[in-house]
DNA sequence: GAGATGACCCCAA
DNA sequence: CTTGGGGCCATCT
């Protein structure tokens, strides 16, 4: 992997604006690899830039996604979340149909670079 | 190298 | 709704 390929990622990531969320496969997508959600995963678990606002990437399902190791980082994406004044359901789950981060220009600037 | 693991996603039944 | 199968790829044993 190159560390572009991290860069991108994490770029990405900083274009989710505040009070929205973006799925991990949006954000494969954004960073120019297709297919490769789980490769974004792995990026973010790496991840120790306090810059970039991870807690707003999400599974597919509109869940926050539950980490191994301990887990007070899930109590706080959901926590920093709500601040930005996202609102979970009942499920526990997020609509995404609400809060779903819907990028335009962003996609093709990313991409052509 | 092989196997297992992990903050994933999609489809079919 | 749940199961099971397939795909993706970095990292550690």
């Amino acid at each position: 992997m190159n560390s572009s390929t991290y860069r991108n990622i994490y770029a990405a990531v900083s274009r989710i604006p505040r009070g929205q969320v973006a799925t991990y496969g949006q954000i494969a997508l954004l960073a120019g690899l297709p297919g490769r959600a789980r490769q974004v995963g792995y990026a973010l678990s790496a991840l120790n830039d306090p810059s970039v606002p991870w807690h707003r990437v999400i599974n597919a399902k509109g869940e926050i996604s539950p980490r191994s190791g301990g887990s007070e980082a899930d109590e706080l994406q959901r926590l920093r979340l709500e601040d930005e004044g996202i609102r979970f359901d009942s499920h526990g789950r997020i609509p995404l149909h609400l809060y779903r981060w819907r990028p335009q220009e962003a996609f093709l600037d990313t991409v052509s670079v």
